[in-house]
DNA sequence: CGGACAAGTTTGCCAC
DNA sequence: GTGGCAAACTTGTCCG
């Protein structure tokens, strides 16, 4: 057992009804279908950001330089929260506040 | 401006109020919303998949494992929705069904 | 050929001294080479700054704090290279300059 | 301050000039810089490996072989080494060479 | 050892 | 249809 790969917890007595070689099957089927369920709704929004940029390339806008802007706008946000993230580092840093 | 990418509907007469070579920055302003609006929701999603997996982790499941579950049975699914596009395609050469 | 992975240019003739199976083994073995004489560098390089990080630390400083230092000025700088790109985007769109 | 994460040399007196509860600006100024100076570097190594890549590519070969052959090639080194590195203990703890 | 970060690989998309 | 480009996911490494 020692370096297999497991999806089990609980690796012992395998006695109750839906267990195999120490696998939950309910439970792992429970979380398959959950995952699967949020990546088709990922992948339906994905679908919509495709068909907002080919309708704006309908009406004449160039698709390239609108993913310029979402991505600079983007990567702005993410420099916002990561200055938040160093102010707070620095708060503990200098102990200040908790 | 023939041979150029152009990112503008109506390239012509550029007299209203907010329009620079041809560009309507509101309409350009309100595509890019439709699309932040719909990668953060893309985002909020990925992370519920990655909290679905943390959680499957966390009792002692494999993710590892289960993404290949997954992976698996998308393309299986994938394959069955093809075979289905086949029949369909004979289907309609064979002048069956609609 | 058509499924294989190859590493081969002139998948033809095989006559030359100094090629197994279409491969040049010179050739290859001179990319190789240059590869990991730049990787070596690399690592070099990477072993220095982990070298900086460990002489910071041992004169008091976070190293978690200074990481972060140097990602957001990294991020600034890529965000600034990327808003120029964007303006040169906008110039192509707009027809200005080449 | 016993649990407290530092980023700080001599956390007592704050009385020089440039210190802010403990830190010096300049002296941490000067280590981002230093690292920031050898990810550069860093970085204009790993475009010329990059390179290298494409220049192999453009003549033909594939680069998904060639970067397996680099790292069968830098495990079997790093397990070289390590072979010494063995034989080195070994020597020591018979007594055998310095 | 466990998560955080970077590198590599793969896949999907867009232009030609 | 193809081939490059960019984004997502996976994997390996390193730090705490």
């Amino acid at each position: 057992m020692a370096t297999e790969n497991e999806t089990a917890p609980g690796p012992g007595h395998n006695s109750e009804k839906a267990k195999v070689g120490g696998i939950s099957a309910d439970r792992l089927k429970s979380f398959v279908e959950r995952i699967e369920k949020l990546e088709e709704e990922k992948a339906a929004i994905a679908g919509d950001i495709k068909d907002v940029y080919s309708e704006a390339k309908g009406v004449g806008y160039d698709t390239k330089t609108i993913r310029k802007v979402v991505a600079l706008r983007a990567m702005d946000a993410s420099k916002r929260s990561e200055a938040a993230a160093l102010l707070d580092t620095y708060c503990h840093a200098l102990g200040i506040l908790s």
